[in-house]
DNA sequence: CGCGACGTTGACCTACCTCAATTGGCGTGG
DNA sequence: CCACGCCAATTGAGGTAGGTCAACGTCGCG
C-alpha cells in the first residue's frame, strides 16, 4: 500500500492540512544519482519524498556501494538521519527526484500541531528497519535469481501491490539493482533475462511488468508481511508507553545539550 | 564501549535501582541455541541480556538462516519485536543465555518510574539500525575476509575496545559466523586460518585475541563510528520534540486498539 | 545526427560452495 | 581413569554461481 495512503489515513483532516502545507513549502529537486545527505555530514534536515525515488547507501573506502535502503514518493526518510549527531550513510536520487526538506526548527513545529504524525515516523522507522532485515536475509541468502525477484516484489507491493494491475514503476537502472543486490549488473542482466523467460516478467524503460505474481513470489520466496502493511496503528499504540513515559519526564536531563 | 555503562551513566541513581530491581526479578534461561521469540508470534514482551549473547534471524522455507543482529550483556533486544503486532524474524540464544524478560505491562510500569529510560530505548533502536546497514553493506560488498575481519572487530569494539587489552568474548561457532555473514562454516573456517595467519588474530574456545586491531580493523574497512558510541545523549535531545509531540496529543487516537 | 548512458552478449576466470572424511576437545557414564 | 559419543574445527578435492573484461547494440536527448 502507498505510503500516502498511510497518512491520509492517519491524520486528521486538519493535520493534514499542515502537512501538506509544509510539504509544499519546502521543496527541493535533485538530479540523478545527486546527493542529497552525504555519510560523515551531520544532518539538519528531515526530507519527505514527493516525486521519484530515493536512495540510502554506504560506500567503502575503495568505491563499492552498497544500496541499503528505497524510498518511494509520500515516504519520510532521513529520521535517523535527523537524529544522530553523524551520519552513518548517504542518501541521494536515484533519478531526477522531489523532496521536502524540512528543517530542524520546522519539524518541531510541525509535530506539535500534528500529533499524530509522531505515531507514523515510528512506524516508518520499525518498517524501515525491518526491511533491513529483509534485505539481509537476501543479500545473505538467496541466490541471483531470487534476489532480484525479491526486490521487485518488495517494490510491487509497496506501490500497491495488485492493485495497479501488476505494473508499477521501477527506477532503478541494472546497475543499480547490482548495488542494491550485491551483484554485478552483468549477472543482473542475465538474472532479469531469466526471470523474463520463467515468468514473464518484463522491465522496460522504468516500468515493471508482472504477470504471474504468485510465480515471481515463489521463486523470491517473497512473504510481504515483512512489511507490516495495515500495522500503522498496532505499532502506534504499542509504542505509546515509551512516549508517554519521555513527556512525563520531570527529571532534568543528565545530558548536555548538543546543538 | 559496553552498553551497561550507558546505562549506567544516563540512568539516575534512582532509576538505576528500579531498572537492576526489575531485571532481577524477571530473568529466565535459555539453552544453547533456543527460540525465545519465534518469527510469526505476536509478541509479549521486551528482553535485556543478563548474562550470555542472543541473535536476532531470519529464515527462508527451505531452511536457510541469517543471522542479523547480536545482543551482549545489557543490552535492551526486542523492542521493535514488542512494537509491532506480528514478529517478522526471531529471536534466540547463541549459547546458554539469561535474561531478563519483561512483560508489556511491566515496561510501561517502568517507563513511568524510570523517565530516561525512554531514551535509552530510542538510542538502542538507532544503533541497531544502523549495525543493520553496516552489515547489509558487509553481505553485500565485502568479500569473505573483511566480513570476518569486521564482524571482529565489531564484537571486540561492543565489548569494552581496546580497554581489554584486545581479548574478548567470541560466543559464535564458525557454523554461526557462517550464518552471520552469509558463508559457510567450511569457508569461515580457511578464513579464520588466514586471519591467523596474516595478523595473528586468534579465536579458540570462545575468546577472542587481537594482537594488531588497526592491522584487522584495515583489512575489514571498520570504522567504529557507525556504532555511534557516546552518542546517546545526542539522539535523546534530537529525538525529543517527536517524544513531545505524541503526549501533548490531546486528539483521540483514529486507531483502534489492539491488544 | 551524434553523443552518452544504459542494456546486452560472449569468453574466461575465481571466490566461494559442496561433499566427505578426519581430528580434537570435552562431558558423561561405566 | 578410561571409553565412548557428540559437536565443533579442520582439511582436501572438485564443482559452480557469479565476477571480470571487453565489445557491441540501442535508445533518448540535445
Amino acid at each position: 500500500m502507498p505510503f500516502r495512503e498511510i497518512l491520509n489515513r492517519l491524520l486528521t483532516p486538519g493535520e493534514r492540512v499542515s502537512w501538506e502545507a509544509c510539504l509544499a513549502r519546502s521543496g527541493r529537486d535533485f538530479p540523478k544519482a545527486a546527493d542529497i545527505v552525504r555519510e560523515g555530514e551531520k544532518p539538519q534536515a528531515l526530507y519527505v519524498v514527493l516525486a521519484g525515488w530515493a536512495q540510502k547507501y554506504k560506500q567503502l573506502p575503495d568505491g563499492r556501494r552498497q544500496i541499503v535502503g528505497l524510498f518511494l514518493p509520500g515516504q519520510i526518510c532521513g529520521l535517523d538521519l535527523f537524529t544522530v549527531a553523524r551520519c552513518d550513510h548517504s542518501l541521494a536520487a536515484v533519478r531526477q527526484l522531489s523532496v521536502a526538506e524540512i528543517p530542524r526548527a520546522e519539524v518541531c513545529d510541525l509535530l506539535q500541531r500534528c500529533p499524530s504524525l509522531a505515531r507514523i515516523f515510528c512506524w516508518s522507522e520499525l518498517v524501515e528497519t525491518a526491511v533491513h532485515r529483509e534485505w539481509m536475509a537476501s543479500v545473505g541468502q538467496r541466490n541471483a535469481l531470487e534476489r532480484v525477484a525479491h526486490l521487485m516484489c518488495e517494490m510491487a507491493v509497496r506501490q500497491g501491490g495488485h492493485r495497479t494491475n501488476n505494473r508499477c514503476d521501477f527506477l532503478l537502472t541494472q546497475g543499480q539493482i547490482a548495488e542494491a543486490t550485491g551483484l554485478t549488473p552483468v549477472h543482473v542482466n542475465r538474472t532479469i533475462r531469466e526471470l523474463r523467460r520463467c515468468c514473464g516478467m518484463e522491465l522496460r524503460q522504468r516500468r515493471l511488468h508482472i504477470p504471474r505474481f504468485d510465480a515471481l513470489a515463489s521463486i523470491a520466496c517473497f512473504d510481504a508481511r515483512y512489511l507490516h502493511i495495515g500495522e500503522a496503528g498496532t505499532v502506534a499504540d504499542h509504542a505509546r508507553p515509551l512516549f508517554d513515559a519521555w513527556s512525563s519526564d520531570g527529571v532534568p536531563s543528565p545530558i548536555l545539550h548538543h546543538t
